[in-house]
DNA sequence: TAGTGGTGTGAAAGCGCTGTCAATAACACT
DNA sequence: AGTGTTATTGACAGCGCTTTCACACCACTA
């Protein structure tokens, strides 16, 4: 004689609701699962008993069961950061509507925390996966491919994607919002970014093509820290100490920008008249702020609605890959009050 | 002779690794579980199939088993909003270390949404569930106390408590923040709002209460809109429009106040010479602003990790629930550049 | 040599649900 | 009444894993 292993009186179960609306637990799920084949008389009484019970589904055993787990995982390198707000809202606004539920990881953006974020989401059985950015260890690119899920990797154009790819290119952004500087005149053009994002990192690079390509010398102040509005201050800081005579600064993004401008501020810094200020992301915040930041706008929320719309094409549609399978959905670079012409000194 | 529901050649499972290690099923699961009691040549053998086979075990499998999920739901009005970026990090911070999930789910601030994110949550079985808020609709209330699971709800202080409660009184806040602008001789103090919040509504009741104290007429602009920058921006100057001699205003969170921040730059009005202004929350960027905001702080970080501890506590210690059941974490007035007295016109 | 206790491993059952298919009821028609 | 057709419901097995308990094996003691 075994003990049953959970002491009975939990929580209701199907069988409960059944019992209650005197049906069979097959009838009770169909019930619930497909609530027009059924008879409304039956109907009406089941929807009694899960009130009555209060019955919430256990969403692990549907899933386990049935093996579609309505899920969708979406790996993120941060939370915290205004870039993924827009992100997540359209993934949201897509998915909510269509009953897909988002499981949302952050990475902190460590390619390791990514990997084990990326385990444990594949844990969950999703039924595709979202990613931001296209670094991704050896080891989670098989599990990734080895799940034989639709695999979206977005914010960055991968070179070998992994599955479908949506997004742009950091580097060639990175050169425009650069060029613009240099077309304005400017000569001494400082970077500040927080390079522990790889986007960030590639951002760097299109500047350092356009210095390159202007023959100028670059200047870059970097901190390895997550960036931050404080740390916009402390590198614009840090670059003025150093070459005082920086007339435009390209920011790795507009937290650092609005950052920076807020220290221009501080210091009697007329933005642009003496100083020019390019921002990226096009963060909201950016478009009010005094002078309004001259930025890269990415279309985040452009490329998640895109990636939600091929997911739920190939998991509730057809089944069929579209062709496409890769997406550039470029930037655009808007000029607003924070750039300028350079002063002929 | 009934074929297969699923195609073999899916994802390997627990027995692939097993017959690859040749061991039986068990085995191979106490080995993942419990790593330290089995014989270390057994414990090789069976991660060495893992590795091989790419094997990640199923989450859904698992939890329906040892009916334990690992997993705690947390339950936000928004994602796209700095408030619950130090939260959600707290929560990370806490969780990741112990190896639970955190599940979050986003309500927009709809009392019907959260209803069915809670429902959601519940499908999942987590072992805990964390709630921004305290006004739960009845229904939504009802599933989580049957849920006889840790209940937490954070950001304020409730009147009645579901089970642990977490907060402070934004009431209290909002009547300190106007106080404060009252006590530099303020007396046409406007109050800008965004009363989706309910938090807001409370703070705004806060700035009414000292309104009547200070025997002043209250003057708010509100709009039914998510808060952001813009909306600052707009509602202050559609307050300078209503009440063009309003000397302080007292802003519902920090979003709104950089919005007007930034309009009153546009405008040229000085901030605080011309204008006083107070925000609400202690976000990153109210301390780098030019000129830094007065705000109130709210110990966000600390009441995620109140929260995690406890639920830690409950769940992986005694299983015995703490005596406290209710905190007031309280908050700061923080004074900086961007309030000062009123110019005795 | 039998007995003891510990260590390492496996067989069986079942977590709560759903897919499949069979069974029944209900009805119209010849 | 008998047959066919459709609408409605139920029995069974199984999703991949863990729990429980039994068993095999080994060294060691008496």
């Amino acid at each position: 004689m075994r003990t049953p292993r959970k002491p009975p009186g939990g929580r209701p179960t199907l069988n409960d609701v059944a019992a209650l609306a005197s049906v069979s637990a097959v009838t009770a799920s169909r019930t619930l699962r497909h609530p027009d084949i059924v008879s409304p008389r039956l109907r009406a009484r089941v929807e009694a008993a899960v009130r009555e019970l209060a019955y919430v589904p256990n969403q692990l055993a549907s899933a386990l069961a049935s093996s579609r787990t309505g899920r969708v995982a979406v790996i993120v390198p941060s939370l915290t950061n205004g870039v993924f707000d827009d992100y997540l809202r359209a993934l949201h606004d897509a998915f909510v509507p269509a009953s897909v539920e988002i499981l949302v990881l952050s990475s902190n953006y460590l390619p390791g925390r990514e990997e084990k974020a990326i385990a444990t989401a594949l844990g969950q059985y999703p039924e595709a996966v979202i990613l931001a950015g296209i670094d991704q260890t050896r080891h989670a690119r098989r599990l990734l491919r080895e799940a034989a899920i639709p695999i979206v990797q977005t914010m960055e154009i991968a070179e070998t994607p992994i599955d479908i790819n949506i997004g742009l290119s950091h580097a060639d952004a990175g050169y425009a919002a650069a060029r613009h500087l240099f077309e304005l005149g400017h000569r001494k053009v400082g970077h500040l970014m927080a390079p522990r994002d790889s986007r960030a990192r590639k951002r760097a690079e299109g500047y350092a093509r356009a210095a390159r390509e202007f023959g100028v010398e670059p200047i870059v102040a970097a901190v390895d820290e997550p960036s931050s509005f404080a740390i916009g201050a402390k590198l614009f800081a840090e670059m003025m100490q150093r070459q005082p005579e920086t007339t435009a600064i390209f920011c790795g993004n507009d937290n650092l920008a609005l950052g920076a401008l807020f220290e221009c501020q501080r210091r009697g810094v007329d933005v642009p008249r003496d100083l020019s200020i390019m921002g990226y992301n096009d963060l909201e915040f950016s478009a009010c702020a005094f002078p309004a930041l001259s930025t890269i706008a990415t279309p985040r929320y452009e490329m998640a609605r895109r990636a939600a719309e091929i997911i739920l094409e190939i998991v509730r549609g057809s089944g069929e890959r579209p062709k496409t399978t890769q997406i550039d959905v470029g930037f655009r670079v808007v000029v607003r009050e924070s750039t300028a012409k350079v002063r002929s000194a």
